[in-house]
DNA sequence: AAAGTCCCGCGATCGGGTTA
DNA sequence: TAACCCGATCGCGGGACTTT
């Protein structure tokens, strides 16, 4: 049979509540009592019934952690920070959606089921009309059952209003500064690999770069604009084959930025194989500033966005620890890294 | 003030009983 | 015989209240 906490209580002489005042510490227990209680606890080798204490709080120790694909360093990095800031008090669990909105929701089912305590949803929401709504539902659905809710890398109108805190990444912001930074360096024919047409972080990198080049007159026509940007999913081969689309496109380019590092160093590949040099021939960046970046050869440009203390702080935000920010949002801000891969261009 | 008692509630499951 | 309904059960948290 196994231990419950009755057995602790009746070990320790003491009534099955104030062993669980004991555990739990959210109510005074005087120090001789719990010194038996923590005692009995040892000697019966007794751990709490997760399953049990969840049905009598109405919530579990679970903390699902929702991110694309964890063998991916964006997604890896921020798993790995919310796990440890969420000390050995709660239990992650990380799940995977392969970027599938139908997984997501998926395993939004199945947190739901499990009320978990908390929820860290990580990287771009999809913004086909039905899945948005179905996604934003089902975070309100979380909300109304008591499980804290955060976005983190989404914006906070992925979810209903007030049911969620959200981590926003300066996207746009960072998007910005890096084709301002290929601008100021002379490039005016610059291309795009940008990520799945549908998710917003695609859609905020892509205006941010868009306004940097509106700002300087290099906008040109939705046209023109279209015709240097290419779209495909956030990996090296979409960089490889996005670079050879666009040469083909524009033999012209002088730059060409990817829609994060790993698209930015199939970039790079590409062109190596097409004998041009970087920076000499053409300029690459990327964005995220994974550690891999700063390796690279040449090392590369790129827009550092700090995962790591934005992961950190969404599981505070998820456990309570950290005070609600205002209008439930915080805004990571994104900072150009100018390193070797960018150059001025050839005259 | 500290500790105890009592009891409800959480929600899925299952056995037993009733009805169609 | 299927389809259903009812009540008990599991282990714990926590509120209200009483006893020491």
């Amino acid at each position: 049979m196994a231990v419950t906490l009755a057995d602790v209580a009746a070990r320790a002489r003491v009534s099955a509540a104030t062993v669980s005042r004991v555990l739990s510490g959210n109510y005074p227990v005087a120090e001789a009592t719990r010194a038996r209680v923590l005692a009995a606890v040892d000697e019966l080798d007794y751990v709490i019934n997760g399953p049990a204490s969840a049905l009598a709080a109405a919530t579990s120790d679970l903390v699902g952690v929702l991110v694309n694909d964890v063998a991916d360093p964006f997604f890896g990095i921020m798993a790995s920070a919310v796990q440890s800031e969420l000390g050995s008090e709660k239990l992650a669990v990380v799940c995977n959606t392969g970027g599938s909105p139908e997984r997501e929701l998926t395993y939004l089912t199945l947190l739901l089921r499990q009320r978990a305590a908390a929820v860290v949803i990580t990287g771009s929401a999809v913004e086909t009309p039905e899945y948005a709504a179905a996604s934003a539902a089902k975070v309100g659905r979380l909300a109304a059952n008591g499980t804290q809710v955060v976005l983190l890398g989404r914006p906070a109108s992925a979810a209903p209003e007030g049911s969620a805190f959200a981590v926003e990444f300066g996207n746009r912001e960072g998007g910005r500064r890096l084709t301002e930074h290929l601008i100021s360096l002379g490039h005016r024919r610059i291309g795009y690999v940008a990520g799945p047409a549908d998710r917003t972080t695609t859609r905020h990198r892509l205006e941010g770069h868009r306004a940097a080049l509106d700002a300087h007159g290099l906008g040109g026509d939705a046209g023109e604009l279209g015709r240097l940007t290419v779209h495909g999913p956030y990996s090296r081969k979409s960089g490889y084959d996005g670079a050879l689309e666009l040469l083909d496109r524009e033999p012209g380019l002088t730059a060409v930025v990817g829609s994060n590092d790993a698209v930015a160093l199939g970039i790079c590949a590409a062109l190596r194989e097409k004998g041009l040099d970087i920076p000499g021939d053409i300029s690459v960046a990327g964005f995220d500033d994974l550690p891999f970046s700063a390796d690279a050869t040449p090392a590369l440009t790129t827009v550092r966005l700090p995962l790591q203390e934005a992961a950190a702080r969404a599981a505070r935000l998820a456990l309570g620890r950290e005070e609600s920010p205002a209008g439930g949002r915080y805004m990571v801000p994104a900072e150009l890294v100018a390193r070797a891969s960018t150059a001025a261009p050839r005259a």
